[in-house]
DNA sequence: CTTGGCACTCCACTCCAGCGAGTGCTAATA
DNA sequence: TATTAGCACTCGCTGGAGTGGAGTGCCAAG
């Protein structure tokens, strides 16, 4: 991929001032002069030759300062250099990664796997200080379990689904015309004798296949377990969601401590939609994602950073997980976390299944 | 009951001007000077009476002023005057009703219960500019219809429980020992044939009962189903729970603009916990009610007032709602609708059981 | 009891000076 | 040629002084 103009390679000198600089920021969040960066570099060189490498990063877009008499604070430019190039990343060790376990399960007592979802978005906000999102687990393939119709009052029928031998959905359908207690039984007998153990998205071809075929040549029973199994199966699929957790972190932010930006950010989570669709498109790649400012889209988080992973069930990519902070969030300990992280929910919902 | 020391009824121009005062302070959440109030009061009185009937309210505990210079603001005790006999309610208009029950009924297509509590608040939230609360119906007297158990690996069974003809619960168990299939499904018929149509709260008891009773005189089918019943009852209630929409139109008040009084505030929310304890006293109530700023006992809700109302299924008290919003918010609005949403929301529900 | 008058208080706003931090540039240096 | 010291300059922040306005409390007259 062609550069944008003017990026060539950083020499030694500038990545590791780059870097140093990128920390500092990071700590704490005050724009970085060359007086300072010259005593922590480690390297022994004055102020105003750091200030001629700076003007140099300047030039090269990966520094910016708010005003001439401040120091220099990073652009995103800068902090992707950083998270692609220069930090390195201490791998936990086992020992922490065994606490994270335990405390991933811990907090999700309820054994549904909707509370280990909530257990893993709390856990990220609780130990990144960060805004922590989990996608429910949604299958591509969903084995249809058993299906079972109850009657309610007027034209409508309750229907409950166990698929994937652990999950319960259930719907009211409204239909054209009453059904009797027997014909229910007999067509969630139908049904299950026919589809049990398949693939949802193929019971639903089928269904409609059927119904197309067939349609008034049919014995009554078949008939009615047709209409019905075809209201079951035709809703828009269910549609995905994410839990969030500790959104109150992002409050801490000077970058965002303008109300009105905060209430921005957090209408768009309780609305949800849109977050979702920045979410979907991190389903499709692989490991840690990072998008840093704006590279996100969504320019209600222009000053922030979202760190992803995809989660797997049985190698099925089934959902992801990452946090949300701001740009300066420290990116040497969010990503491995977030990464062990992804591991550990995607492991304890297997046991579970 | 015994009024604190001072609080004699006031004079009809002292209430009167009380009201106005209220009112205006509602508005636009300005301190009211005498020469304001002197000319929108109605009352022909020069700014210096009003003047000496301020520093009477002020000594009874009705008004206080931020400093010297500035007009002055109704204290909590104030609000409380205004709401309990000062203010008077404009009942809505029937098309506003209607307009109102579309909207909640809108709202709330997917056909469980918990879309229409969701509409509700969101309604609530969107009428009022506040936030808006509702708490998921929870019937004191639920009816069980049906159970069903299914294995899955290991020792742990899935159980599903029809309740109130149209609610679905289920949960994992994890039992002593692995059940098989066609000893679940007799289980599951024993449960039904003697419990189906019972209320939960009795069958419990006589699970609890029967095993005691019975404990290893039993015939084996029976002997399992009990044990299932039981692990399966036994669990404690279901939590409460309730939704929350609009809480982001808090961040617009001045009184909360202090960004970390708002960070605690959401964070409390969050946590549900201490605030279902404050829903929960609504409910033995009767109609709306209203805490203004400290009466709600939680220190963070000091400058908020909350009004709330329960609703009701079949004559029975189910669950409450209300809006959350600063002291200074426009009761003369806020009550009605609190209260008529209360009553299309208990309407809807009951039209879908 | 009501009112006009008056002195007083306090906040909010503006203007200004002084400071500290940091920069860019230039000229000297290794 | 790369580095450095020196220096003038810029800019934001802080604190104090000054001003205007809103509102009060009190008093004395109607």
């Amino acid at each position: 991929m062609a550069r944008k103009p003017g990026k060539k390679d950083l020499t030694e000198r500038q990545g590791h001032l780059l870097k140093v600089l990128v920390e500092r920021y990071i700590e704490d969040g005050q724009p970085v002069g060359s007086r300072r960066l010259s005593e922590e570099s480690g390297l022994k060189l004055s102020p105003a030759t750091i200030r001629n490498v700076m003007a140099d990063l300047e030039k090269l877009g990966y520094l910016h300062s708010p005003h001439t008499s401040a120091g220099r604070m990073p652009t995103g430019q800068a902090y992707r250099m950083f998270v692609d190039t220069l930090v390195k990343f201490n791998p936990p060790e086992p020992e922490e990664i065994d606490s994270l376990r335990r405390k991933l399960e811990e907090g999700a007592e309820g054994s549904g796997g909707k509370a280990l979802v909530r257990s893993a978005s709390s856990l990220l906000s609780g130990i990144t200080h960060l805004a922590g999102v989990v996608t429910v687990p949604r299958r591509n393939h969903s084995n249809l379990r058993q299906i079972e119709f109850l009657p309610l009052s007027g034209n409508r029928v309750l229907s409950i689904l166990v698929v994937n031998n652990r999950e319960v959905q259930n719907r009211v359908l409204t239909l054209d015309r009453a059904y009797t207690e027997s014909e229910l039984r007999s067509a969630a007998n139908y049904l299950n004798e026919q589809f049990a153990g398949r693939d949802i998205a193929q019971v639903r071809e089928q269904l409609l296949d059927d119904l197309q075929r067939a349609r008034d040549s049919m014995h009554n029973m078949m008939s009615s377990a047709l209409t019905l199994g075809r209201q079951l199966f035709d809703r828009k699929e269910q549609q995905e969601d994410f839990v969030l957790a500790g959104e109150t972190n992002l409050m801490d932010f000077a970058e965002l401590s303008d109300v009105e930006k905060l209430r921005r950010l957090f209408e768009a989570f309780a609305e949800k939609r849109d977050f979702l669709h920045l979410l979907d498109h991190t389903l499709s790649g692989e490991g840690v994602q990072i998008f840093i400012g704006e590279e996100s889209g969504y320019d209600l988080l222009d000053a922030c950073s979202v760190v992803t992973s995809p989660y797997t069930i049985d190698d099925e990519v089934v959902g992801m997980l990452g946090v949300i902070g701001p740009t300066r969030m420290a990116y040497q300990r969010v990503i491995p976390i977030v990464d062990i992280t992804a591991k550990l929910l995607g492991r304890a919902l297997n046991s579970r299944s």
